[in-house]
DNA sequence: TTGTAAGCGTTATCAA
DNA sequence: TTGATAACGCTTACAA
């Protein structure tokens, strides 16, 4: 492993020279640059991160922390940020998991995107009094050092009720997620808030835990208590697919009998036979705009937090009474 | 952000019984050790990850390089590549795209498991050439610095082709995955070999590419020329999925008038109808394997390459002629 | 049991 | 235009 003093060595002069003349500065001659850096490209020379970060206090590198590897939602917001952070000479690496939490306070990254349910607030906020910059994707949390670029969950779960109210339906079933869940808090929140202004509506609210199982146990008993057409509002497209699965089985029919509208406007929506009706938004822009708030954080400029705003894509699953 | 040597101040004693104190050397009083971590603790100290590299010659992470983010295939591969790290203290970050290939010979990672096919092979060598530790999990390379972890490709497909074989189909259709992919010339290479073996065997090759689309495109050609039963063992699920989507929209019924096999068995072919025949295999198991076989290496141990043994999955899509 | 000091590979200040 | 040198924060051999 090469180092600059080898270089120094090989070359005749200091390693301040070959220090310079590596990272372009014009303090030293076209002539002598050049045989460094052909000597640099001879040995084979690899700056070390390790000394580079200890004298520059940065590593250039963003961390994004998700809750767990699975699920193919991830993809589009993951390439959203790598193109944001790439455009800025920073790269971006996925973590998960509690032992991972240690790369933020070792400054191992220069900041975090947070989507990941095992970080406590406290311990965010902690890290943000440290001077760490961070931007939070699942939670609403203030703090100078912390950004908060959000999905306009209201907005959605509000467009979702009204689109069924106007399709004539006035029974209602509601699929939550987990409790613990920012998401599905606030989609619940506005469902009571559009509910409210409705009182002819028969609403029945059904926990589930965003995963497909739960959405095809709510199906079962949705489907014993049936008597007459009801919709559905699965507060994730995750839960309307389970439901959709087991269903199937069934001699019910989606969008007939039972009608159905997700939230996430994911993939396999797209497959769904009746298609799925749900909430869209771009999940790569949600990435893109996270990484270039945490940049902007990093960069020491002031930012407001962001929404992602969503539209409602209409399907036959959601058919009117 | 306090570092030892704030501490030492604030203990009055000097930074190297500082370090031993936190490092847990017996060398220490109990008494000072405990001021010195109360003092610590009080200050919210954290160890700086880039001095301590620099130092120790090692970061305790471990990178996984992917050719993109997106698949839900993932999610269990990494679990289990996240398992093995961890049990050994060590870190694993997960990163995709060229800009990210650096971080290994500039030492910010201690090892890395390739499945990336933007990684060539020349590249990959010269990082074994320069000490750098490696698994990869997508090509056949023999370095001593570098370990495959390799699904068993040939047994696969050869279970897959005898498999229809014995249920009497005598016509043949293989899809292929792209031609640089070394999954797909591995199977179709096997493919081969069994066919060799079966002469009354009718066998036409269809190009794919891995992805949904080129499964649905292969499926409308083998619609238009259909005539009569026949079997086709896509070298993928992805693909076998996407030719379901075509298919079901023809009067073609799936395991009666055109058989199905697939390869990789993942999560979607048990909601599929009839269910899709494929080759299993873990992924938890191959990641954890992958990555114990990398810690070997970083240990100084020698490793034999390692193969994931699959099994066959009947199904419905696959059956009798 | 504790302290001194060298060294890891860079960058950057100051002097030459 | 180039060179000597301190500094980044930590570990560890050696001295006290």
């Amino acid at each position: 492993m090469a180092n600059i003093k080898d270089i120094a060595k090989q070359a005749g002069v200091s390693i301040s020279t070959v220090s310079y003349a590596l990272n372009g500065s014009p303090k030293v001659t076209d002539e002598t640059s050049a045989r460094i850096l052909a000597i640099a490209k001879e040995l084979h020379y690899i700056p070390n991160a390790a000394a580079r970060n200890l004298k520059k206090q940065e590593t250039k590198i963003i961390g994004v922390f998700l809750t767990d590897f699975s699920g193919s939602f991830y993809g589009h917001l993951l390439q959203g940020m790598k193109e944001g952070v790439n455009q800025s000479g920073y790269d971006l690496v996925v973590c998960s998991g509690k032992q991972s939490h240690q790369l933020l306070p070792q400054r191992m990254i220069d900041g975090a995107i947070v989507l990941d349910e095992t970080f406590s607030s406290e311990e965010l906020l902690r890290y943000a009094d440290l001077g760490h910059k961070l931007v939070v994707m699942d939670r609403d949390l203030n703090h100078p050092n912390i950004n908060q670029v959000l999905l306009d969950n209201k907005a959605g779960a509000t467009l979702a009720v009204e689109h069924l109210i106007e399709l004539g339906h006035r029974k209602l079933y509601v699929v939550t997620g987990p409790k613990g869940s920012f998401d599905s808090r606030q989609r619940l929140q506005a469902v009571k808030q559009v509910i409210d202004r409705h009182p002819d509506l028969q609403y029945i609210e059904i926990e589930g835990d965003f995963n497909k199982s739960s959405g095809a146990l709510a199906g079962i008993q949705i489907a014993q208590g049936y008597s007459e057409p009801a919709a559905v509002f699965c507060l994730n497209d995750e839960m309307a697919i389970g439901m959709y699965d087991y269903l199937i089985t069934t001699d019910i029919r989606i969008g007939e009998d039972i009608h159905i509208i997700g939230f996430d406007n994911i993939e396999v929506t797209q497959y769904t036979q009746p298609r799925l009706a749900s909430i869209d938004y771009s999940k790569q822009k949600w990435g893109l705009l996270a990484s270039e708030q945490l940049l902007k954080l990093i960069a020491g400029n002031d930012v407001e937090h962001e929404h992602i705003y969503v539209t409602l894509v209409k399907g036959k699953s959601m058919g009117a009474v």
